[in-house]
Order: structure tokens, then C-alpha cells, then sequence
DNA sequence: ATGCCGTGGAAACCACGA
């Protein structure tokens, strides 16, 4: 089984790029952010002709997540983040697919920091803390993926000491994903490859994607029960060098059948 | 060191992203 995320920047302007990502890599599960789409504009017809069932969350210009699946309908579990009915912004969905709880994240940016956003995003970070905790609960295996708008560590950033004072970089955003992950997830692509560098985001100017000026910040979290069945895992770097691509690459990770 | 690029929406510029 193989489950991607791919924050697409965009998908209606995207919409070639991800129909011929998904064709190529052919992920059973794919996890999107920033549709920056409303609703009723999200292309079902054209997602459903490539072979999956949609499930989405949309909002006009900003934000927008989505599950989409070729291995049976998504069932939708949660449309927002537990925690602040007052929150608009579109940027969780959650669902059962195929016997596994998988939730699609966009954790906000948080810039300018300190301020406002940032104060939402550490408080965007804390509410997931807590949902994390009820999803571990779960007797089934449970995936966390998507735009955690986070490099956990200094391996993680091409150039580490320009980033300190960056909402995604600062020190207490750096140890708000180490806490969520020492609840007991594991970060399936750095397990996979200790040591090594892996971004997953590129700026769209200065060369960033020639020069390799990366960032690693979308992120799977596994639950225990899925630590045996961790395969492969990897990033479509080929993806971010096309033709009006997005500036995240989608990551995707092979888990084993039970 | 920096939105220099890209997207969407509204209006021929602005908000926002990382």
C-alpha cells in the first residue's frame, strides 16, 4: 500500500502536473494541501476519471485539504481539527481508508513570528498534540501526513542558521514536534534514512531546486502498530522539476500488506 | 538578507505562502 502527500499549491492550476504525478507514482492514497479552492471547485470529475474517490475540505483562495483514494471510498471520520470551533481555516481532514485512520494535515506557516500567525500556529501545534493523543488511543493503525510547515532538525534545512528566527524553525516549533512525536510516532521518513539529507520544498526563486536550497517539512508520523510494516519511502523530486509544478515535491512512503 | 516567484481573487493590485 502506498500513501503520498503533496501539498499541490493550488490545484486547479496544478491540475496537469497532479493528474500526471499521480498516473507516474501511482500512490493507492493520496493526501493534498493548499487546494486553494472553495468547495464546489475542486475538479471531482477529473480526480475520479484518474481512478480515485475524493474526499475534501475546501475554502476560497487559501487553504483546502483532501484524501483522495483508488482502494475504496475514504470514510470521513473529522472535516476540522478537534478543539477551537471558532478555527475557519480548512487544513484537516480525516479518514478511515482501507482499514487504516489516516489524517492530512496543513499545520500553519506561522509567519511573521512573533505575532498573530505565529500564536496560531503554536496553538494550531497544541490542539493536534492533544487529537494525537486520542488517535493513539485507536486499535488500528493510524497514519499522520501532509504539511507540518516544521524542520525537525538542523539536517533538515540547507542552511540551518538563517532559519532560526523563522516561524518554521524557531526553537519552540522545533519542540513542538519533537513532544508529538515522542508521544509515540515515528517519523517514517527520516527512519528510513538516518542521516541523510531529504527536502521536501523548494523555494520557486533563486535556483532554490538547482541548488538543492531545501527544506524537509512534510512529514509522515506512524503509529506504533505500523512499525513492522514500513517499507519504502521516498520523495518524487522529479515532480518539483516540471513545467508549472508546485513548490513541494510529493513524499510517499510503501507500507506491507497485513 | 531579501517574497526576487506563483496562485487566487478582485481589480489591473493585493494577500499570502515558507
Amino acid at each position: 500500500m502506498k500513501i503520498a502527500t503533496y501539498n499541490v499549491n493550488g490545484i486547479n492550476g496544478r491540475l496537469p502536473v497532479l493528474l500526471r504525478w499521480l498516473k507516474e507514482s501511482a500512490p493507492d492514497v493520496a493526501c493534498l494541501q493548499e487546494l486553494k479552492a472553495p468547495h464546489e471547485k475542486f475538479p471531482e470529475a477529473q480526480i475520479r476519471d484518474a481512478g480515485y474517490e475524493p474526499i475534501w475540505h475546501g475554502q476560497k483562495s487559501w487553504n483546502g485539504v483532501a484524501i483522495l483514494s483508488r482502494i475504496g471510498q475514504p470514510e470521513e471520520i473529522n472535516r476540522a481539527l478537534p478543539g477551537d470551533p471558532e478555527d475557519s481555516q480548512s487544513r484537516y481532514i480525516e479518514a478511515n481508508v482501507n482499514g487504516i485512520r489516516i489524517a492530512c494535515l496543513y499545520l500553519p506557516n506561522g509567519n511573521p513570528a512573533p505575532g498573530p500567525k505565529f500564536d496560531y500556529k503554536l496553538g494550531w501545534f497544541n490542539r493536534l498534540q492533544l487529537h494525537s493523543k486520542d488517535l493513539l488511543n485507536l486499535d488500528m493503525p493510524v497514519i499522520m501526513t501532509g504539511d507540518f510547515n516544521v524542520m525537525p532538525t538542523e539536517l533538515d534545512v540547507y542552511k540551518p542558521e538563517r532559519w532560526v528566527k523563522d516561524a518554521l524553525f524557531r526553537p519552540e516549533v522545533r519542540a513542538a514536534f519533537h513532544e508529538l512525536a515522542a508521544q509515540g510516532w515515528t517519523d517514517a521518513i527520516r527512519k528510513l534514512y538516518p542521516g541523510e539529507v531529504i527536502y521536501t520544498f523548494f523555494d520557486y526563486f533563486r535556483n532554490a531546486y538547482e541548488r538543492n536550497a531545501g527544506l524537509r517539512i512534510d512529514h509522515f508520523l506512524l503509529n506504533k502498530k505500523l512499525d513492522g510494516r514500513l517499507l519504502n519511502g521516498g520523495v518524487d523530486l522529479y515532480v518539483r522539476g516540471w513545467e508549472k509544478t508546485s513548490d513541494h515535491a510529493p513524499v510517499w512512503i510503501e507500507l506491507a500488506e497485513i
